[in-house]
DNA sequence: TTAAATCTTTACAAATTCTTTACTGTTTTC
DNA sequence: GAAAACAGTAAAGAATTTGTAAAGATTTAA
């Protein structure tokens, strides 16, 4: 164990307290946090390798600490078996569950599991969805040897659409994912951000990856 | 690595060792074949992960050996650049280029990207009614190979029946549930999108799935 | 500060979906 | 058996939604 840094957010003090022994037995930093606000704090001074976080926070407005753990792989450990599927879809898939009560071999499992797949997905950043590789450093598209140089918020909602390939995404949550970035973005600016990034790959190609969904929101093509 | 298995097919020998030697080092369990023929043979003994394909291959039919590896995610691996967008069609979607020559790197990160996204299609959440699936990720059913589209509010009738199979549901309930998205749904209409969602189904297969309780409602048929 | 890039709004055509109306046939009730 | 209520489908019009262009507003970069 290379001294990974783990952060639990739980209110709970007796639990937490034998999640911080099980990890600390296994050579982890651990920090905590008690609340959602003071997750939002500890997430702003440093940034963990993974987050052991308990959704029943008191008061815990989920989609605030959400964007500030996006892109780091969560394990939420609660008693609630089904998880908002909005939860799943904005940290973009790098979520598990364990329920309580739990096995510690069990939960170690997983947290091996996941930083392992952190470390593979950060040393290949790339989206990859039939012949269209989205680069999540340099917030390029490439379609083989063209590449497609994109705005913020076209990375974004292509982003979105590829980390979840086949599936349909609601305007809602596009709309809220975008948002973070580009405040005002309503429904018909959504539509244009939409029409601009088929434009682009009209542009290389001919051809149209993104289908509307009507009624619902957009998805990658699967046919 | 969880040994995936991987086939490679391609006649010239130097690049398929190439190819094998790389994939071996992943962990991956390989496969070869040298023809076309010899694909079709392996392809009917085992179904493989993921299909490596030199498209150059001596007498290569493509029709004949591209419908047994529809459903697999495929890798064309040619120095042609641009690929024939006949054979993109009968591929059914999966596919993607990598030219030679090419970089061991960037090939396994496609690989590993591309089985990925088929496990995660693979355990999409969705309902099985008989011979229909419900895929509540894309909102399509299918029956079988034959994919049928849905509109908004017959998804919505659809689901309702089909978590409940073979339980009455009511047409006041179907139409409270379905009011959330079209407001304005009266016992005409939906009688309307029943008659709809008959047709789509019929068109498949000729079946009918949908049984009238009279004057209560409807219900998925038990026979 | 100016110029360029990006984002948002407006407007409208095209496409899709929803609802109504009308009519036929079936089932229940009286 | 006749009247009433219900089920099924087709066709057409109404309502929504999508797709795109053009132009104004805002942000970013030079």
């Amino acid at each position: 164990m290379s001294g990974k840094h783990i952060l639990i957010i739980d209110d709970d003090i007796h639990i937490g307290d034998v999640l911080k022994e099980i990890l600390d037995r296994e050579g982890y930093r651990v920090s905590r946090a008690y609340s959602g606000t003071e997750a939002l704090f500890v997430l702003s001074q440093s940034k963990p390798d993974l987050v052991l976080l308990d959704l029943m926070l008191p008061g815990l407005n989920g989609e605030e600490v959400l964007p500030h753990i996006k892109g780091l792989p969560v394990i939420v450990v609660s008693a609630k078996v089904d998880i908002d599927s909005k939860v799943e879809l904005l940290l973009g898939g790098a979520v598990d569950y364990v329920t309580k009560p739990f096995h510690s071999k069990e939960l170690l499992a997983r947290i091996a599991a996941h930083l392992r797949n952190a470390a593979i997905s950060a040393s290949s950043p790339s989206l990859i969805f039939k012949d269209i590789t989205l680069n999540t450093d340099t917030h390029m598209a490439s379609i083989g040897e063209n590449e497609i140089k994109l705005t913020r918020t076209e990375y974004a909602i292509l982003k979105l659409l590829m980390q979840n390939p086949g599936q349909v995404i609601t305007k809602s949550l596009l709309l809220d994912r975008i948002s973070e970035d580009t405040p005002d973005c309503t429904e018909s600016s959504l539509k244009m951000h939409i029409s601009n990034l088929r434009k682009k790959f009209r542009e290389v190609n001919g051809k149209d990856y993104i289908e509307a969904v009507w009624g619902i929101g957009f998805k990658m093509k699967s046919d």
